[in-house]
RNA sequence: GCGCCCAUAGCACAACUGGAUAGUGCAUCGCCCUUCUAAGGCGAGGGUUUCAGGUUCGAAUCCUGAUGGGCGUGCCA
């Protein structure tokens, strides 16, 4: 219907343009809008207002000249000029109810376009270093990833979900170490955990992994471990980050080999963990890619040497450095250290090379906000990579504050003191908790009060979601068990039994849903289905208190079970867009 | 210091991306269960959209500045 009106005005535009109204060179931006108020009709467009200028002509002298050109159509009721120049058009009541057939027709598949038209988008996020479990901001961000990624898939872009493994590099040898300092203080070992060490639990658990895989094997005297290692912090001349680096040279010398079982095991356990928890969360990833393979796999010197032959890596302080600032990043960049180690970021340089050489028209990285200082950096290896920089969109997750009986909740993972997103998934479940973080803007700063996202329900609004549908599925039983007889077929040829106000409105509502999904999915914003789904369950129980479903007159009766089929096929779909179930009996 | 993001009712958030009288949920107050689930509905109060300018037919939205908050500013990841 939107889109229909949307044609008719741009003829009118054209003959607007051969009668020399406008320029014809003039190309105004024909826009119809759903309206927020019933009076101005149904959709409405803002065209005389603006093209008032390029006419030279007032609003609505311009707007009665639009409608003089506007031919009659069926299911138009009425045309209005209203306010400083809008056209407002009035549907006949009727033709609201033809998304119904539409509806049945497609099923799960309502709601489905094609603004992606076949493109072939990345979607990387949560891609938590594996160093312990994910915590709850790392849910926001999964959720968020979750919901665009299925967002994207239905707006006909075809997704590929990726985790990036940070199984390479310093942070992965600390936790390594730390499994085995805890693992030799279970054989009976006295020592000093390390400050900068993890201190988390899991790593007990872990440590017992290694024990129970090696026994007594990897046990060496804490005397020798610490010998001639540089003091910790909070000792003479003590450095927290020197006294941890020590202690992983000590580990890989008097270890071997075998000190890379451990770090196997280690990575091998947390990120099981994480798969395990991200599953419990309905997350799921097509591709889990390891930082590692694009060391094996000679990636990262692929991409350097990419660099390397375009003239943007130099030499200086016996580091290679990318010339990240001629592309507007503020400062040049090390790639490869002093000490001949690869950065992080010639890593992800080599990750996004690696991205583009799979063939994706779009990569889309969704990052914790704290890393926006880092986009220009990778905008600017891409564009030195002579790749169209716009290829890349990186989204930023704001951080979720968490509150605890009023008091902000201090969270460290090194000290080991955090919320787990399990701890919030088996106390809230995981339908409120996708659908508390997805409320929200992704770019918003978000206040999440875990004793209302624990106390029962009551301000979840998932649940009022839900309980739509399942009033619906509760319905329809009714109407069975009662022996009252229901066909959609005779539903379908008495919608016009459906005058009530709120019989109107869910269908015109209904009829917003593809268009929600198309807007908001190139936007990135789920949540705007959030608030779609709410306003439609407002909707639904509306008009279940005002009107009796279930009545004696047949058609009116086939009519109404009808219509709330079609909100509850809409519920389901748009549920399932942000992997909340949609329970049938609650 | 510099850079990026943010600021909307007491609280938490929307506002179709520049449109008409700025909405929704909590919370507060008043109604509605002998009825298909009250995990629901209806109504009331609550606003100088942080402040000051600017752009135009029209601004919560765009521009400039101020204020307040978050983050970043490593040869860490």
């Amino acid at each position: 219907m939107k889109q229909q009106l949307a044609q008719i005005l741009t003829d009118v535009v054209q003959q607007l343009k051969d009668q020399g109204v406008i320029p014809s060179d003039a190309a105004p931006r024909i826009h119809v809008e759903n309206t927020r108020d019933k009076t101005h009709g149904d959709f409405a467009t803002n065209l005389a207002m603006m093209m008032t200028k390029m006419a030279g002509m007032p609003p609505r002298d311009l707007a009665q000249k639009i409608v003089d050109l506007l031919s009659d159509h069926p299911v138009i009721e009425k045309i209005e000029i209203a306010g400083p120049g809008f056209i407002n058009f009035f549907v006949q009541d009727t033709a609201k109810f033809d998304v119904l057939a539409q509806i049945f027709e497609q099923g799960d598949a309502f709601g489905r376009c094609n603004v992606g038209q076949g493109k072939s988008v990345l979607v990387e996020f949560v891609s938590a270093n594996p160093t312990g479990p994910l915590h709850v901001g790392h849910g926001r961000g999964a959720a968020y990833g979750a919901s665009v990624a299925n967002l994207l898939d239905a707006a006909g872009f075809d997704v590929c979900r990726e985790y990036y493994v940070n199984d390479a590099g310093r942070q992965m040898d600390i936790l390594a170490t730390s499994v085995w300092l805890r693992y030799l203080q279970d054989q009976g070992e006295e020592l000093t955990f390390p400050s900068n060490g993890y201190k988390g639990n899991y790593i007990l658990d872990v440590a017992a992994e290694v024990r129970s895989q090696f026994a007594n094997r990897l046990h060496k005297p804490a005397f020798e471990v610490f010998a001639n290692v540089t003091p910790d912090e909070g000792m003479e001349d003590g450095d927290k980050e020197k006294h941890i680096d020590a202690l992983i040279e000590r580990a890989k010398h008097l270890l071997g080999s075998q000190y890379y079982d451990v770090f196997q095991i280690a990575v091998d356990a947390i990120l099981g963990d994480i798969r395990d928890d991200l599953e419990g969360f309905k997350v799921r990833f097509d591709n889990w890619f390891s930082e590692r393979s694009l060391m094996d796999t000679g990636v990262i010197d692929a991409a350097l040497e990419k660099l390397q032959k375009a003239g943007k890596i130099y030499e200086q302080r016996g580091a290679l450095w990318f010339r990240s600032t001629e592309y507007g990043d503020e400062k040049d960049r090390v790639v490869v250290r002093e000490n001949g180690l690869k950065t992080y970021f010639a890593s992800d340089i080599a990750y996004h090379f690696n991205k583009l050489e799979r063939g994706f028209d779009l990569l889309i990285d969704i990052w914790g906000s704290d890393h926006h200082g880092y986009i220009p950096r990778v905008r600017a290896a891409m564009q030195a990579m002579e790749t169209n920089p716009d290829a890349l969109e990186v989204l930023l997750v704001q951080f979720a504050v968490l509150y605890r009986s009023g008091e902000k909740v201090a969270m460290s993972t090194r000290s080991g003191q955090f919320v787990t997103l399990r701890e919030l998934r088996e106390e809230v479940g995981s339908d409120a908790a996708r659908f508390f973080y997805v409320q929200r803007k992704s770019e918003q700063h978000m206040d999440f009060d875990l004793d209302l996202a624990k106390s029962q329900s009551n301000d979840n609004p998932v649940y009022y979601i839900q309980y739509a549908h399942a009033r619906i599925c509760r319905v329809l039983e009714q109407a069975r068990e009662k022996g009252y007889s229901f066909d959609l077929q005779q539903g379908m040829q008495n919608l016009e039994l459906l005058t009530e106000e709120h019989e109107t409105y869910l269908a015109t509502e209904l009829a917003k849903y593809p268009e929600i999904i198309a807007r908001s999915a190139v936007v990135y914003e789920p949540h705007q289905i959030a608030y779609y789904l709410k306003d439609l369950a407002n909707g639904l129980h509306t008009y279940y208190n005002a009107s009796q479903f279930i009545v004696d007159d047949d058609n009116l009766r086939h009519a109404r079970l009808t219509l709330i089929s079609a909100v509850r096929q809409v519920l389901r779909n748009g549920l399932a867009l942000l992997d909340v179930s949609a329970p049938e009996s609650m």
